[in-house]
DNA sequence: TTGTACGCGTTATCAA
DNA sequence: TTGATAACGCGTACAA
C-alpha cells in the first residue's frame, strides 16, 4: 500500500494538517517551521509518498483535467490535434484524456456521462449530437466547454475552420482548371461539415452524382467503382478517408479526374492523380481550444467576464504535382 | 450542485445506505422491498442522480478505467490501436485514457506518475524507457501492466510484432528482387525496434550508408536528400514516419529505388515508388492488450494463476505496384 | 428489510 | 506555527 498523509504523520510526529500543508499547501507551505518543514520532507521522500489525486479531487473539486473526446480518433487528423492541444494545455498545468466516439451517438453519450461523473475541468468535443439541448442534459450547466470543427447552432463557445471560404477556394481552384461538373462523394448529411461542403459544391457546379454513405475508405471505394463507368472530370470528397478510398479504386484508370478534397491527404505530392484539397490549419485549431477554454478556466482578475466568441480560422488550397501539370494544360489555350 | 444520495435519501425519507444499495448495490439491490426500492429509482431519476465516481472509486479501490500511455498518437498507427483497445476494453466494463508521451522521457514519466496517482485498475505502455528497473519506480508494484510495441527486458507481460519475422520477410522480398545492397534510414538506436531492424538489415545486405535520426518525416527527407547523389538500389526506412519524409524528398527521380519500410503505407498502391512493406497485425495487437490484461484483472476463479506469456505476432509483407512489376523483369532472366 | 457508523485520503476551518 | 475536527460522496460491516 502507498503511504499516505497518516503515515507520514506518524512517522514525523506532526499532524496530518501540517503534512498536508507542507506537501502541498503551496503558499502556506512557508507558514511552516522551516525545521518541521524539512523534517516532513525528508519522511515524505523516504517513504516516497505521492498524493492520492482522487482524495484530492474529491475535496478540491478539481481535477485538473481536461476530456477531449473526438469522433474518430484512427484519423490522423484527430490524433495530430489531440496531439497539439495536450501540449498547450500541460502548459497551463492541464491534462488530457483523450475518448473517442467513434461517430456513434451511443458512445458518445456513454463517454459524456463517464467523463463529467468522473470530473473534469473542461471538455472539449467534436459533437455527433448536433443538437445543443441533448447536449445540455448530459453536459453539467457550467462547466467549460468548447466545441470543435463542427459547429453546434446556439453554442458560441466554438473552435473550427470555416466551412464556406474552405469550400469557396477548393471551388475557386478547380474553377482555374476549368471544371465545370462534378461527382460528390460525401459523408453523413446529418453532420455539418459534410452537409454544408455538399451544398457549396452544388451551388457552383453541376453535379453529376452523389454518393453518401458513412465516412470511411469504404464508402470511397464503393462510390469510385460505380464512377469509373461515369468519368466525370472531377470527384470531390467531404473528407480524408472517402478520398482514400476513392483514389484507391481509381489507381489502374488511364486518365484519372481531378480529386478535390478536404483535409490533409498523405503524399499528395507521389501521387499519379491530380489532387487539390482544401486544407485546414491544425495548430491554430488546436491553440484556439486551449485559449477558448482557458478563457473560461481562469476568469480574468478584474470581474470583467471576457465573452466567449466563435474562433473561425481559414483554410487554404494546396495543389499537388499532378494538378499543377494540368491546371497549366488547361488554362494555355485561354491565354 | 449535483445532487447526491444525501438528497435522494432526504426526499425519500431514507437512509443513504439504503439509497446506496439501490442505485449501485447490485445483487444487494434485491435485498431491498420493492417498494423503497421503486420509490428511490423514482426519486433518483427525478433528480437526475449521477453518481459521484472519485467518491467511489476512492471507496472501492476501483476506477475501471486502464491508461493507454503511447509514444506518438499523431501516428495513425497507435491512433488505430487506441481505437481498437477503446473497442476491446468496453466489453469487459473498462474504459480508456489515452494519454501521449510524444517521444519524450520527461513527458512519459510525468504521465507515469499521473495516472498511477490518478487511480487506474491498469496500464498499457508504449514505452521510451526501456529499463525494467527505472519503470518499477514509478509503477506501482502489481499494477496490471502490458507493455506493447517495444519489449523491454525482463518483462513478460508483453505484447508485440516478432521483430525479426518481421525484418526477415522484408529482406526476403528485397532479396527476390535481387536487391543486394541498401541504404538504411533508422529513428534513434536505443529504441529496440529500431535498432533490431537495422541489425537484422545489415547481416543481410551489404549497408552502403546509414543515417539515424528522430523518427519522424523531417529525418526522412534530410536522409533523402543526401541519398540523391549515392543512388542505393534500395532504401530501407524502420519506420513509416521516416518513409514519409524519404519518398517526399524521392519524387522527381526518374528511377527511383526500392522503398522498404515498416509500418503500414498509406496509399501504397498508388504510389509511383516500388515499395516493400512489413506490415504489422493490428487488430490482434490490439486484442492481445486485452487478453493479456484481463488475465491480470480477472484471475481464473479455480485458484491456478494463468501464467502471463509474451504474444509474439507475425507480420506479413505487401508489396504496391511498381514494386511488383520491378520484381517480374527482376527475375524473369534467371527462369 | 433497513439504519448507524465508519473509513477511503485529502483539504479547509477554526481554535489554540 | 500547529493540531483537532469536519467535510467531500460513496460503500459496507455490523447491528437492529
Amino acid at each position: 500500500m502507498s503511504p499516505t498523509l497518516v503515515d507520514i504523520a506518524r512517522e514525523t510526529k506532526t499532524s496530518v494538517s501540517t503534512v498536508s500543508r507542507v506537501l502541498s499547501g503551496g503558499a502556506m507551505a512557508n507558514r511552516i517551521s522551516k525545521a518541521t518543514r524539512d523534517r516532513v520532507r525528508e519522511v515524505a521522500d523516504r517513504l516516497g509518498y505521492r498524493p492520492n489525486l482522487l482524495a484530492r479531487s474529491l475535496r478540491t473539486r478539481k481535477t485538473n483535467t481536461i476530456a477531449l473526446l473526438v469522433s474518430d480518433i484512427a484519423n490522423p487528423f484527430f490524433g495530430q490535434i489531440g496531439s497539439q492541444i495536450e501540449r498547450g494545455l500541460a502548459k497551463h498545468g492541464y491534462s488530457l484524456m483523450l475518448c473517442n466516439s467513434a461517430e456513434d451517438a451511443k458512445r458518445e453519450a456513454d463517454y459524456l456521462s463517464l467523463v463529467t461523473q468522473k470530473g473534469i475541468d473542461g471538455l472539449i468535443l467534436v459533437p455527433i449530437t448536433r443538437n445543443k439541448k441533448t447536449l445540455s442534459q448530459v453536459v453539467p450547466e457550467g462547466l467549460p466547454l468548447v466545441i470543435l470543427d463542427r459547429p453546434i447552432p446556439g453554442i458560441s463557445s466554438l473552435v473550427c475552420s470555416d466551412q464556406d471560404q474552405g469550400a469557396q477556394i477548393l471551388c475557386d481552384t478547380l474553377d482555374r482548371a476549368g471544371v465545370k461538373q462534378v461527382a460528390i462523394v460525401c459523408g453523413p448529411q446529418h453532420v455539418m461539415t459534410h452537409r454544408r461542403r455538399c451544398e457549396l459544391l452544388s451551388s457552383r457546379f453541376e453535379v453529376l452524382t452523389r454518393h453518401e454513405g458513412p465516412a470511411n475508405k469504404e464508402t470511397g471505394k464503393a462510390a469510385a467503382l460505380k464512377l469509373v463507368t461515369e468519368k466525370p472530370p472531377a470527384i470531390v470528397c467531404t473528407n480524408n478517408f472517402l478520398a482514400l478510398g476513392v483514389m484507391d479504386s481509381l489507381a489502374q484508370i488511364e486518365k484519372p479526374p481531378i480529386i478535390g478534397v478536404f483535409d490533409e491527404i498523405p503524399m499528395m505530392h507521389l501521387l499519379p492523380l491530380p489532387i487539390v484539397c482544401s486544407m485546414q490549419d491544425l495548430p491554430a485549431l488546436a491553440e484556439g481550444c486551449v485559449t477558448q477554454l482557458m478563457k473560461q478556466l481562469e476568469p480574468q482578475a478584474n470581474g470583467v467576464t471576457t465573452e466567449v466568441e466563435p474562433i473561425v480560422l481559414p483554410n487554404r488550397a494546396v495543389t499537388n504535382r499532378a494538378f499543377d501539370v494540368l491546371q497549366f494544360a488547361a488554362s494555355a489555350p485561354a491565354q
